[in-house]
DNA sequence: AATATGTTTCGTAATTTTGCGAAATACGAA
DNA sequence: TTCGTATTTCGCAAAATTACGAAACATATT
């Protein structure tokens, strides 16, 4: 792999993070388990204004770009930040903004 | 306005600045321009594999969301980073992933 | 086995995004 | 005034996103 290649991989790996961080319902759940370590699907669904349904595909979203991870615990589901990957984001983002 | 409501307008206002860099063709535009100050459309033409319509339609986004700005220099149109806004993006991202 | 709980998946609809080629635009140069 | 250049806008199509309510799921409890 050039380094080329590697450029275009990084951008894409930026632009995927940027892409969960686009909507402001998944930015208002990173925030929340940034600050307060984790929680369950419900606590935030007692707060924001969308159904349950709704909630969950952005609880996805957030999944499937690595930004945050689910451990169940029945019944319910315990959500955590990825820290590996909030960490890489973090950085691929201080290094596009310059630091 | 309450503390509440500057809360959303931040989670928005991130939000907005995410979407904008949430596609690899922006991603590269905005790296080009954060490199070399500034450039025109037909220069980013002849790197990028996409139409000059679509090339187009992404800096159309990217003056929305206010990380660019493009000044006329008939007959081309010179690039380049909207500073302000650029630095507040990046404070953003900077306070939203934690100093 | 039946029920209750927290959450996800399904089906669907409306909107937005992405992409292209063709046509339009704006202006300087011939 | 006509031509050339750089870029945008238009019209369209395909795909992705966002949203909801209803139904399905997985498991602990009764």
């Amino acid at each position: 792999m050039n380094s080329l290649e590697i450029l275009k991989t990084e951008h894409e790996l930026l632009a995927k993070y940027a892409k969960a961080i686009s909507h402001p319902i998944r930015v208002y759940i990173l925030y929340f388990l940034a600050k307060q370590a984790c929680c369950f699907s419900g606590d935030l669904d007692k707060i924001l204004p969308i159904a349950r349904s709704t909630l969950s595909q952005h609880l996805k979203e957030l999944k499937k770009a690595g930004l945050i991870k689910g451990n169940i615990e029945y019944p319910k589901i315990r959500y955590c930040l990825n820290t590996d990957n909030w960490e890489e984001a973090k950085k691929l983002f201080e290094n596009f903004f310059g630091k």
